[in-house]
DNA sequence: GTATTAAGTCAGCCTTGTTGACATTGCCAG
DNA sequence: CTGGCAATGTCAACAAGGCTGACTTAATAC
């Protein structure tokens, strides 16, 4: 197994419509599966060495960035978004609200739903986590230039499964 | 808002100055936080989802791929690649040798290294989860295409931390 | 008026990360 | 040769954050 890529790589007499199709040997796949690794995980590190301060973690900070986002988003939409059990979402959920980093509102429409903002501390907390992790998003962006974020966001929503690629792109229309 | 390329895309009075940093506005920077988040979860489902018939998770995954990557690579190699403590690299590759999927061999030079391999049932394992992850790669990498890819690359590089950037890197080097 | 939906909660389990402590073996310098 | 350090392995205990299953409450929908 592994063929793939390998075969086309080497074949001295491939036409043009091989050559155009060597960003697909497997060599290639795989750089860019170990790329996803390495960078994630800068991805994550400025904002975790934020949140070991308090006793929060990757899961708080993810309901705050999508609070943020969508101010009065209900908890069966951040459901949707965080793909996680009601349960896991409920025990970060209900740290924050205690905390009061998140406010949590009854709906007016609809009584049962509840509507999720985040209070001044909350805001705060968000803010310091969002610029440290701007921070690093905006030096990759600069280091590699306009037409490498395009590629960048390209091959990233290519990759996504298709609902959360729904999701991902809704988050900015609705936009404020 | 909720442009992405658009913005420099159909301004034409802009001056070059300011339409070549547009696209590091907070905007832009926020997508594409949002672009990781959930293209990392569609990056790994695939093999997660092999991964439940084994009663086995992304760690073992982890191991497999890098062990496959630099075969006879040590566990102190494997250590630093990873970024996790030696009791949980430990748990994680004793259950992989007990079942028969990674050999360990003492070193031939300094003894007390363990050179680590896949065996015949690894190398099965590690195939099907590398198969899996390759093929949502590659309709990514197809859909948006080669100067997408290279971009895709730069970004995700630029974005590592330099220790990490420089463990990317050098695993194509000595290649295999 | 019953069924469904949104939210919340309790209990228990799993994976995967962490610390800290300690044992073994082998390399190496003095 | 001996003491120090390095590489590995292991035990125990703990935490975060996933999961399932079961059940409650309140409110909407039909």
């Amino acid at each position: 197994m592994t063929g793939d890529g390998s075969d086309m790589r080497d074949r001295p007499g491939a036409g043009q419509r091989g050559e155009t199709l060597l960003f697909l040997t497997d060599e290639h796949l795989r750089k860019g599966i170990e790329a996803m690794f390495f960078a994630y995980r800068g991805f994550t590190a400025d904002p975790d060495r934020i949140l070991e301060s308090y006793s929060y973690g990757r899961a708080h900070h993810r309901a705050l960035h999508f609070v943020h986002r969508s101010p009065g988003t209900t908890v069966n939409n951040l459901l949707g978004i965080l793909g996680v059990t009601k349960q896991s979402l409920n025990r970060v959920l209900r740290a924050l609200i205690d905390d009061g980093l998140i406010e949590s509102r009854v709906g007016h429409t609809d009584k049962r739903e509840r509507h999720l903002y985040l209070t001044e501390r909350g805001s705060d907390l968000e803010s310091a986590l969002s610029d440290a992790q701007r921070a690093r998003m905006r030096a990759a962006f600069r280091s590699a230039g306009p037409e490498a974020v395009a590629g960048f966001r390209a091959v990233l929503e290519a990759m996504m499964d298709p609902e959360m690629r729904r999701r991902y792109l809704s988050l900015s229309e609705g936009g404020h």
